[in-house]
This record gives C-alpha cells, structure tokens and sequence, in this order.
DNA sequence: CGATTTACATGATGGCCATCATATTTCTTG
DNA sequence: CAAGAAATATGATGGCCATCATGTAAATCG
C-alpha cells in the first residue's frame, strides 16, 4: 500500500522521532526495528525503504538528539542574557531531566553504550560533548579563557554526572540531593 | 569430565573475574554466556552447573564488583588518615580508570544500563550508591553534618562524571582537561 | 578398587532479531 | 483514466543467544 510523498516524509520524521525515544529509554541494543516501526504505527517490512540499516538509524538519530541538546542550550541561554548559566542549569538539573529519559539529554541516557563503540555514533558523540563545551565556556565565570574553558569542562562533568546518579538511585530523597546540591554548587548566587 | 572440587571452586571463582571484566567492557548485553565461558577456558554448556542464569550471574558479579569498589575506597582512606579525600580523587581520576574499563570502577561503566532496570541488580546499584555517599560524607570538608553529605554528593557526581565523560571523548587532550580540572577542583590544597 | 556421582563438553532447541523477498495497494504521471 | 512506480505489509531467512539434554570421563566414596 503505497502511502503519498507527503505521508512517506511524514512517516520518515516518525520513525526517527519514536527511536529517538526509544533509544533513550532502552539503549541501542535495547530496541528493535521492530518495536522501533510499531511505535511509529507501522511494520518492520517498511523499514528499509527509509533508511538502510539500524546502525545508519543510530547515526542519524544521534545527530538529531545531540543538535537538539545544542539548541535547547543555546536557547536558553539566549533566554536569559543576565542569567545564562541559571537558566541552563535550572532546565538541565530537573527531576523532568531524571523521570523522563525518553525525553531528556542524549548524553545523560546513551554515553556509556557508545563510549564502548567506535564507529561514527560515537565520532558524533564525541563532538557533541566538544560543542557543549565551547557553549558552557561562554557562561561559566572565570577571569581568564583558560579559566573558562577548566570550569566548562567540571560543570558539564558534573552537571551530567548528578542527573545519572540521581537516576540509578532508587531512594527518591538521595535523588533530589544529587540533584539540589549540585545546583547550588554550580551557580550557587542564582538559585531560583 | 569431572574436575576436582577445588578446580570447580576455581572455575567459579574464574567466571565470576572474566564476567566482570567482559560486562565492564562490552555491557551486561554486550557479552554472551559463551562468550564468558571461554573467557574462562570452558565452554558454553558447564555454565549452568554454576550459576542459575545469566541474570543470576550478572547479580552476583554486580554484588562482587561493587563490594570491591567500597573496599578499596575505605583502603586508599585507611592507607592515607591525613589526606584521605586527595589519596581517593588520586585514585579515582585517574587514566587508568578511563583507559581500562574492564578493571575499573562498576558504576562508570554500567550505571546507565542498570538504571534503565527495575530489578535486584538495580537495587544493589542503588545500594552501593548510598554507601559510597556515606564513604565520602567522612573525608569530605564541610562544618556540619548535613554540609558533608550534601558535599559528597556533589563530589560523587563529579567523580563520575567527569571519567565517564573522559571515556566519551575522543580527542585525548580534551578527556585529561576532563580529568585534570576536576581533579583540581575537588581538592584544589592537596594537589599531587 | 569398584560403584556412583558429577562437572564439563557437545550438541540440540526455541526465541528473538536484522535484513531480505515478494505481494499488494495506492500514488503519481502522462 | 490507465500504466507504471513505489511504499508498505506479510512472510521468509539466517544468525545469534540463553537454556536444556545427553554423553563421558574423571573424582569421590565406601
């Protein structure tokens, strides 16, 4: 059943937004063709006709979330010229960030599982981290660009790192601290 | 053929050690039974006769792993009563730790599998969390109890996330600033 | 030393999964 | 509106994997 131009394109942006989900929620190896087509109200048949393989899928969605973790960023920090790095940190460290990983930062769902590979998924990864760093760079405090870059890379370290932790904590009081302390330690003049 | 009990106890214990390292490196998903029990010298079939499942297996090598890097934490913290917080950072943020995933630290390389699940591995994560809180609220500063342990947390996060972080990147000179600046920055007077 | 137990090897079995082949149905185009 | 193109559905196919069944040889025990 051959379906127009317009609905192919359609389910196209659909296969790629469910496995974006998906992914984020179950890992790469935690998710099939199959599930990734149901999700998207389709059958697995159908799949090769939009990309030529599950790891092309992985590529393209990668780049996808990560440009989007870029944007949000930059957003929000344009946003709030007088606060930037508030209004980052209050968007990131957020227990939406922890309770819905299906919607939240690539990063804080899908590091490890790449880290382990070492094909262009992880290539794509890398630089994403690099981009977030250039970013951070430009709203952490500090006297001098050295200065800036050091703090960028223990904030995004650590900005990443408590969302993760609060995640695999199953004690819902321990979670909020990773999350609250770490907040205020980051930009502790700005706390909302 | 029928190997001695002790050759048996050897087996099991020699399972337990390539699992760790084979689940450290490639993911709980990422490494087959079989793959393990060649790791070990054996074959597929005896891994039965020792453990009861996969998921048995990866519980108890969890259990071990864990317990391992408790104990090692409390011996860097014993083996230096007058800079315990700076012995650990030495130890943790380290290249050795980035480098070799298969023989360092559990949650650096599995806490995002283990999040996405809901069982008595994830328990034991989540447990073993707790308990390097507890660890680190000893040897952090701070005035008062409660200033420690919010201390620890943040100190904890920033620990991982900064070598989970180091393991993402590609460009190495970037991964040591990971390293390095957090290193620094999380006991800046006690620099080696 | 003989009988029995038992740990491991070899070799199924069944399920899941990525990918492919074919059929069907609908869109597109002239 | 007819003919061809094309997107998707259905249904293989082959590989990998966890687990199980059976055989075998060596260890243990009386």
């Amino acid at each position: 059943m051959r379906v127009s131009r317009e609905k192919f394109a359609e389910n196209r942006e659909k296969i790629l937004s469910v496995a974006g989900v998906l992914f984020r929620e179950n890992g790469f190896d935690g998710v099939g063709v199959a599930d990734i087509m149901k999700a998207a109200g389709l059958t697995h048949g159908g799949f090769y006709g939009h990309f030529g393989s599950k790891d092309d899928l992985a590529l393209e969605v990668s780049r996808k979330l990560i440009d989007k973790v870029e944007t949000r960023w930059k957003e929000h920090i344009a946003e709030s010229p007088d606060r930037p790095l508030a209004a980052l940190l209050d968007h990131y460290i957020h227990w939406r960030t922890v309770d819905d990983p299906g919607g939240s930062c690539v990063f804080a769902t899908l590091i490890q599982e790449v880290s382990r590979g070492r094909g262009a998924v992880r290539a794509v990864f890398s630089d994403g981290l690099s981009v977030l760093v250039d970013t951070l760079a430009d709203i952490v405090p500090g006297e001098t660009e050295e200065e800036r870059r050091a703090n960028a890379t223990t904030t995004l370290s650590s900005m990443m790192g408590a969302v993760i932790l609060a995640r695999a904590v199953e004690d819902r009081a321990l979670a909020e601290q990773f999350l609250v302390t770490m907040r205020r330690q980051l930009d502790p003049e700005s706390q909302t």
